[in-house]
DNA sequence: TTGAATTAAACAAACGTTTGATTTATTAAT
DNA sequence: ATTAATAAATCAAACGTTTGTTTAATTCAA
């Protein structure tokens, strides 16, 4: 069995269930877009949710290790270490704004409740990591006293609400509805620095 | 046509829409669980798509004219606006919870097109609304010079991450995974003070 | 008695999945 | 190097369900 067609249903499958989500999407449109008979998704995969779980747990490898050789670095001060922290972010999930989007269907919704687990344990060290650093800034004094998971959620959900509709982005660009802002660097510049901005005045003192 | 029964086969809608999404949302669900025939659904509304825009359109009624009393108070200054329609939303949008996931469903899929426009055309004027106020503010001088836009989306997007998943909401305050934090009071004033305290460091000089 | 409301039953289409035959690739023996 | 045997990959077709929707008969209310 080919790993590279086995790659490729999984790509595809990525930006169909991004698009539509889990339910909308069908195994035909998975194997017609992706250029395979349709039985080969059962035989390579099992099922649909097994595919849909398999995906998952592969694209979700690229989240871990990002931020671990930024709070080990001695030589940065906490702002500076939260600043490196939102380029790296907005910087990873722009470009995997598809599996990104997937992750918040996922746990909107009240289906699979297992994969929900696993998302949620997914994302819990990112978030355990940012507060960390939050609160090591407030004990050393140079951070005001704030309400720690909080500010996490909202940077998060800054990035996230941006990454949700690329029509709302538009209509604050001023730019027509086909266009796709997540691979426009001036927009992704704006974002970042909002966001420091942001932090910065509600975290230095 | 009773109208109490169509309306209760919106209200079933409704809930099982924004707990399993438009798709994995069956009209035998609906009826099973509205305590009607299944044809009932379609003598009513024609068809399952036909059923949500009408429960989109019926149910998003609720945030039209929270704010324009509020925007139109010459006693308040622009952060005290800015806080009132921060209590005042944060109170829509954790009563109304189902509902604007439901919304957020719809933003986040490319499926039902024409929906996805008035969806943003609902939510458009709201967002004016509080970027005049922002805009007005700068003005004066007692405002930062900030990004408008983003700081509303920054406001929106940690209502929206809070309203989102309930067992994220659980993992932070420590409560069980089948606890529902929207119905907490207290989890409710957390999340509007540490939203004032944010904008508050964000805006005032 | 007329029209609306309600029902059980059936409809065709789409779904995820399985089958069984066929092709292709791999291995072992000559 | 060629061949035979074995395994893996691919395919069209069919499977049984579930889907949204419609029908046609029946009940109910005005």
């Amino acid at each position: 069995m080919s790993t590279d067609k086995k790659e490729h249903i999984i790509d595809v499958a990525l930006a169909l269930f991004a698009e539509k989500g889990f339910e909308g999407t069908s195994i035909r449109d998975i194997a017609a877009k992706a250029g395979v008979n349709l039985a080969m998704v059962n035989y390579y995969f099992g099922s649909k949710e097994n595919l849909f779980e398999i995906m998952v747990r592969e694209k979700s490898a690229y989240t871990r290790n990002i931020l671990d050789s930024i709070v080990r670095d001695d030589t940065l001060t906490e702002i500076e270490k939260l600043d490196r922290i939102i380029d790296n972010y907005i910087d990873k999930l722009f470009a995997n704004r598809s599996f990104h989007r997937i992750i918040h269907q996922e746990l909107m919704l009240n289906q699979r409740e297992s994969l929900q687990t696993s998302i949620v344990n997914i994302l819990t060290p990112n978030k355990m990591i940012i507060g960390s650093i939050i609160e090591k800034g407030m004990q050393k004094g140079v951070f005001r006293k704030v309400d720690t998971e909080l500010t996490i959620v909202s940077i998060m959900g800054t990035i996230n609400q941006v990454l949700l509709s690329g029509k709302m982005c538009n209509r604050m660009l001023g730019t027509p509805d086909d266009y796709v802002p997540y691979e426009d660097e001036q927009f992704k510049q704006r974002v970042t620095s909002h966001l420091k901005q942001l932090t910065h005045a509600h975290l230095l003192q």
